[in-house]
DNA sequence: CGTTAATTACCACTAAAGTAGTAGTTTGCT
DNA sequence: AGCAAACTACTACTTTAGTGGTAATTAACG
């Protein structure tokens, strides 16, 4: 096997000594090089073309979102990794939309650590042990399924086939009633809801992950 | 620690039996009750209440995720782990949409399987490493984004904009356009996907994750 | 037996959305 | 230079959506 060049991106010089000598100790591992910003990290990434890329997430300047954005977009042919000491939903899941490679958490083991960059390097999504479960429930039904206690049958029925993209017309058919109370249910469920057309009702719902 | 109770859901009773073996190894397991199909389990359930329902997938009878189901609806007050040969995505992603406590694969180690037996009884969400990656993908874009690619910069604009619930109106003082030009751009960009409404537009939107 | 909530339905509008066709600019490509 | 694609804008309609108010029927609850 190759050795695999990697660029830490982190805007913590002490950090990055600490992973790249933890690196280091690593046969099939190289720091190819080491840059504060995501600026940086874009110029080099797109000259060097590291096989990966560490990426930090709360940096100053261009976050690491927008970095791992601009890499993906600049078709930069690296693994990005995420590593980071955020454990928010919002974060991971921001980096997986932006199709990260991984994400890592900067309090894993140092053999996790490696042992995931490894993984990563052979083209497996890796993620640290302790978010699988943040995966898992941001694909669950949200509790907030509440939100939608308030509605009757019938308008719940409603709300389904609007998000289906059903006209007014074609909802009316399907229940076999009138047009004329497609409409009353929608008044009354959009009121509920606090909503101002069916187009935001419909986002609501798979937001919710109404079952159509 | 008290010792929790196991039930063992699978209608194959030598599967049952290596199970139970491995379980009752352990100081802090005991397996309650052996079933064979998804009606004796939810029967079983209501009527013994254990701490945790393991639950394979593929049986003959009530399948496993209407299993799941029922047990869920009957508010039974355990948890309940999937427990499968399939690494398939639809099979783990049902699973969760049921809100399963957990999807372990048959091929786990023993000791990985007593392990997150133990995490789920805690109150874990367990997932079997392999399935990660699985849970990854389905969060992300999907590559079918190249349903998009035949829309110019300002259709794709206006997509992501009806997305997010907005008027015509509010669309063309975003764009600093006129209400006339957001329609042109949004018969266009519903030709080219061949949609018939906003709504539509919004809904395959999300499907295809479009970040907004 | 009242009361309430849910469902149905109409009327009368107002406001959005969607369709067709025409057309002027700019930009990039040949 | 010449053409095509993208973006802009307008006119003129037709169709859907959404709001407000009124009201009858039925089922459930106390």
């Amino acid at each position: 096997m190759n050795i695999a060049s990697i660029l830490l991106v982190d805007d913590h010089p002490m950090l990055r000594k600490g992973v790249a000598q933890l690196i280091s100790l690593e046969d099939n591992l190289n720091v190819m090089g080491e840059v504060g910003s995501g600026d940086e990290a874009i110029t080099f990434a797109i000259e060097h073309a590291p096989d990966l890329v560490l990426l930090d997430l709360n940096m100053k300047g261009l976050s690491g979102i927008e970095t791992l954005s601009a890499l993906k977009r600049a078709k930069v042919n690296s693994k990005v990794v995420i590593f980071s000491v955020s454990d928010s939903e919002s974060d991971v899941l921001q980096a997986l939309k932006f199709n990260a490679d991984g994400y890592l958490l900067k309090d894993s083991e140092p053999e996790e650590l490696i042992e995931k960059i490894n993984h990563a390097l052979a083209g497996e999504f890796v993620i640290s042990e302790p978010l699988t479960q943040i995966l898992a429930k941001s694909l669950r039904p949200q509790s907030k399924i509440n939100t939608f206690d308030s509605l009757t049958q019938r308008e719940m029925e409603n709300l389904k086939l609007i998000a289906s993209g059903k006209s007014n017309k074609e909802i009316a058919l399907k229940l076999g009633i009138t047009e004329a109370t497609v409409k009353v249910h929608n008044k009354n469920l959009f009121k509920k809801l606090g909503l101002k057309s069916r187009v935001e009702a419909a986002m609501l719902a798979v937001e919710h992950k109404v079952s159509f």
